[in-house]
DNA sequence: CTTTATACGGAACAATGTTCCGTTTATCAA
DNA sequence: TTGATAAACGGAACATTGTTCCGTATAAAG
């Protein structure tokens, strides 16, 4: 791949990230280009439609999230990595509440985006869930699948607009982690 | 108003309710207005934002469920209308899926819907449960808002789609009103 | 029948997704 | 370093669709 072309793709990817996020997923893909500083006809070749471009900058998001879990591991101690990565999902699921639309859209570049996403977050929380489990801070009988379904819940909760409501919920969730672990 | 005036309004929303059903309600107001056999001038003068066509085809729409509960209620004896009425309301909800989108588009036209939803399809709904009621066919502790909202989530279930599945589950709970009614 | 306010139709405009192609440039071999 | 070339670039042009505007037609009233 060309030094140029990977530049752009990583610019565009960039720029479309901040777009989506000011000025919703509906954002022109002119605007974009524009901010990107290439041609429409770049965005195009990247990714032949606009939902193409819309699907790929989630499944960056989402690396990001998952990719998170591993350093907080790395940084915290479990209970504390897991407590942090919950409120980096809670995030990450709240500025997204524009997806669930675009989800149902049928559009098939969409497609395989649930797959990705539960391929990705699962396996991340899991570890993040067993290592606290170890360590004995957590309690044993949480499973990773339930608890990032409940949090998207809290999140997608049209009560949960604004004011870190959902972030409290979340918090309130994970101390609930606490209670019948090993060791407290 | 003046008589081609309002035969124009009649024919367009017949067929825009028509074109909705067949080809969903993002379908372009062109060919809305061929099919009626109007100019697109006519359309706009009637309905200023394509948002507001859709939001009167659904106004109507509501309407029409609402009236038929008084005349199910005339034809047919209490249990046997508000059975019918209920299977009546399971078609509606169900041929409306696409309408959750619009509603949660954030356009001002479809503001005033939920409430319009409620103010007519709740009355008539209740007037048949007091009726069934009275006459010892139905149990007393029932109420209409969560019947209305239970065949609402039973029919937007994504596991619902297609083969009468709605519509049977919707039957066993028409069935479980006859539980506990003071005549059985 | 004449008049007039109303309604009509569709051309024209604006915004946006998508395609196409002449031009530029990174890469590499000589 | 330089020339060849395949890859990438940019943006004009096209297609679709929502919306506006205005000259024309017509229903309604006297």
């Amino acid at each position: 791949m060309r030094a140029d072309a990977r530049r752009n793709l990583d610019t565009l990817l960039q720029t479309a990230m901040a777009v989506f996020a000011s000025a919703g997923v509906d954002a022109p893909v002119r605007e974009i280009a524009e901010k990107a500083g290439v041609g429409i006809g770049t965005v195009y070749r990247h990714f032949p439609q606009r939902s193409d471009l819309v699907a790929a900058v989630f499944r960056r998001e989402i690396d990001a999230c998952a990719d998170a879990a591993a350093v907080l591991s790395a940084k915290h101690a479990p209970f504390e990595a897991l407590a942090a990565w919950m409120q980096r999902y809670t995030a990450f699921v709240a500025a997204k509440r524009g997806l669930a639309k675009a989800l149902h859209s049928g559009d098939p570049a969409f497609d395989t985006l649930p797959g990705y996403f539960d391929q990705r977050l699962r396996p991340a929380l899991r570890k993040l869930l067993e290592a606290a489990t170890a360590a004995g801070t957590v309690r044993p009988d949480v499973d990773a699948d339930e608890l990032l379904g409940a949090v998207a819940s809290l999140c997608m909760s049209a009560h949960n607009v604004g004011s870190g409501r959902a972030e409290r919920m979340v918090a309130l969730l994970v101390d609930g982690l606490r209670h019948g672990a090993k060791s407290p």
